[in-house]
DNA sequence: CGTTAGGTTGACTTGATTCAACAACAGTGG
DNA sequence: CCACTGTTGTTGAATCAAGTCAACCTAACG
């Protein structure tokens, strides 16, 4: 994408497409035009149920929204968070049921792209469903880390590895000041993204604050020292892929601005 | 596939994959075309180590294997098990590094596909490349359900749903006698996949088997009441996405037999 | 036939939950 | 403008599910 160009509703897509497979003119034009439907969605109000057959995929272009599962017990367990650019129901899409939920965790502005259309794209344009494709995989190694972190960290280590992550993506996403980031979850949602209660959240956050691990001001966190941060949390990024281009790819330094 | 023809090393993996999406004739001859290498792993033997950056993709033709990761002070948390017909490291091999383990959990044998030869596939057949992406999205949706498991199920439920998913997916693989089958895991193996300790995996499953919901003898579990584990574990099969054939797919009642 | 991996059980400890109260704050309507 | 209300955050005390430690048992195997 030609740096400098206006700035388009589905850029933070293709932006992303862009550093999983090397994308040419025709791909990128394909992208860019993709028919999509925009809508406003509040903030907690659910973009996909459980159960759905949606008609066409969501694509996140503003706000962040999460992914999650609510047990026979009625305990919900977060699954993932979503950040502008990314599409969040392909599995309802492609597949035949929304098998899990998805729901704003802030005010998000969503891009319904039509299911026929986006087939469509795939079958047209190798490149463009191996980019997908690779961001399928993608999601999947950060599920695999968050099976870790519920199942084998202590909700202190769950809750330094979480921090790690968001600032990791939201830095490499443009979306974290020097620093710190706005984390707008409720302590409540934190304690369902890490499988524990939300008073014990209270707690490990009120300890990693008065240990100096991080700073508060509302939910806006500043880490002053990142690598106890990122030892707390035994954090290896490798797992995001954040610098993913398939080998065949860019010549380095083409997204460098995206890795500050 | 065509019933009678003789089996073939591959067939595991073609029949899941026409299970994904509608394969022609041509699809099929490039998938049995593939070039592989095969090789013999020892029960125990690693796959494939996190770092590393495999020549080929590796698929289980006999015997499981289970994928995991170890934290930084040594606990090892295990992610999913495979089973004949899927590919294990498609993350190493497509993304540039392997993110987490390997291991054959018993004795495999295992067929290597050439990064090039796979990548040229999916580059020259689009159904394809959609069937492999949408068994990713599967595999996706395996690992969200294992989220909930360690981090919103206590002991005793994790245990009577990870019971159920093998049971499930080993029926549908054709791989369980009527009422039960062999799980060849050890209790620590089964600790690391709840993320709990083997001396508590032992007292869950001797309270299960007290209360008669399941029935051991050795390794082979025997579910004498599939409702009531069914019901203790919170389990709902629409994860596995078992049925899944895109909407064009072939007509119903195809792969009835799958499902006994 | 000793060695080893896996399984079993009891006694004790601990990280996290539960319950309950209260504080801070934002929004809403009289 | 303030009283009212609901959501979110905070803290203490009691309890519990699971972990830890340690002993011992069993079966497989070179």
């Amino acid at each position: 994408m030609a740096l400098g160009s206006v700035a388009h509703i589905l850029d933070r897509m293709v932006r992303k497409f862009e550093m999983r497979a090397r994308l040419d003119e025709a791909d990128r034009a394909a992208l860019y035009n993709l028919p999509f439907e925009i809508r406003a969605i509040p903030a907690n109000r659910y973009i996909v149920r459980e159960g759905d057959r949606p008609p066409g995929a969501t694509l996140i272009v503003a706000g962040l929204a999460y992914r999650h599962k609510v047990t026979i017990d009625g305990s919900r367990q977060i699954l993932s968070v979503h950040i502008p650019g990314d599409f969040v129901d392909l599995e309802g899409t492609l597949l035949r049921t929304a098998d899990h939920n998805v729901q704003a965790l802030t005010q998000c502005e969503i891009a319904i792209v039509p299911r026929d259309a986006l087939v469509a794209l795939i079958e047209q344009h190798a490149r463009l469903s191996h980019a997908m494709w690779v961001d399928t995989l993608i999601d999947g190694s950060i599920f695999r880390e968050w099976i870790v972190n519920v199942g084998r960290r202590d909700a202190r280590a769950g809750m330094c590895h979480l921090l790690c992550e968001f600032a990791r993506r939201l830095e490499a996403a443009g979306m974290a000041e020097n620093g710190g980031y706005e984390l707008p979850m409720t302590q409540e949602q934190l304690a369902d993204a890490l499988g524990i209660t939300p008073v014990h959240v209270n707690r490990v956050l009120r300890d990693l604050d008065r240990e100096g691990m991080i700073v508060r001001d509302k939910r806006f966190v500043r880490v002053p020292n990142w690598e106890s941060l990122r030892k707390a949390g035994g954090f290896n990024e490798l797992y995001l892929h954040l610098d993913q281009v398939t080998p065949e790819a860019a010549s380095p330094g083409d997204y460098q601005s995206m890795r500050a």
